[in-house]
DNA sequence: TCTCAATTTGTAACGATTACAAATTGATAT
DNA sequence: ATATCAATTTGTAATCGTTACAAATTGAGA
């Protein structure tokens, strides 16, 4: 009863070949919305012959599948995701992490933009994570 | 009693070379959020000496002073803006043009960052502006 | 086993950005 | 007015992420 990744890359109209399925595996479990240069320095020990065009690639076949998403929430690197539901992205500025958090459904339509077909929505949030924010405080109160 | 680019650049700690100023008004006068290039090819014929590298330099000297900001709504190219109050962007998927929206000062802050301390937000939305949203319309009622 | 299209691979090209050193500018002192 | 000197500007080369491209490999079906 359980769906493999390949068949969930079939249903969504992607051969699964053995490295679209260890890339779409990675991306899937990772948390931490891994650049190119990550995803292909993990999995390149396991399959010695992947080609760094070869995630390029089977990244543009996921977006354009609607299976993943580009993430720019730092104008020096492109990160990916797996995770295409609707979600906002704080990155800190101090450990360079990025966190997903929930947001409203609906963000309340904006007036200003009354005749527009919003199609998309990227929420960026910068600061201190919890843990920085933290430890700041703790230095803060000696 | 008008206070000029020159004593806003310096207010700001920035020393108003002629380069600076121009680059400076172009950024301000201008609603489309240039990039380098644009910016560019708009000085080039009034300052023929003018240097890429300067425009970076520039910019990097606004950015970091805090009287402008790069905006990435797009991955393949970084746009820069000299409204440094808190608004969202708007990227029409047709005509590719930026618009500016005015949105509620303290977007509701989002329970799943509790103990996060926020400092900046962009919001990115994407679509069909207004012009384009209506030229669509009229070809389907056709 | 053969065939053939899809996929993967490696290398070269590309383009935006940065590094760097030399030239220029402009404010200040003499 | 001239000299001085640090800040700014400029042009070129280097860097680096991404894309183009052609050859090699894969794997499903005949
Ligand atoms: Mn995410
Ligand atoms: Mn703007
Ligand atoms: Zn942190
Ligand atoms: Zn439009």
């Amino acid at each position: 009863m359980t769906v493999t990744v390949g068949d969930f890359l079939k249903s969504h109209d992607i051969k699964p070949s053995y490295q679209r399925v260890k890339i779409y595996e990675f991306l899937k479990n990772s948390k931490e919305h891994p650049t190119v240069d990550v995803i292909y320095s993990a999995l390149s020990p396991d399959i010695p012959t992947l080609s760094k065009t070869t995630v390029y690639n089977t990244l543009k076949v996921f977006i354009d599948k609607g299976i993943a998403m580009a993430i720019t929430i730092d104008e020096r690197e492109v990160r990916f995701d797996a995770e295409i539901r609707m979600h906002g992205h704080f990155k800190c500025y101090k450990c360079h992490q990025v966190y997903d958090f929930e947001m409203a459904d609906q963000t309340a339509d904006v007036d200003a933009l009354e005749g527009f077909d919003i199609m998309e929505r990227q929420l960026f949030y910068y600061g201190l994570c919890e843990h920085c924010n933290h430890k700041l405080k703790e230095v803060e109160e000696q």
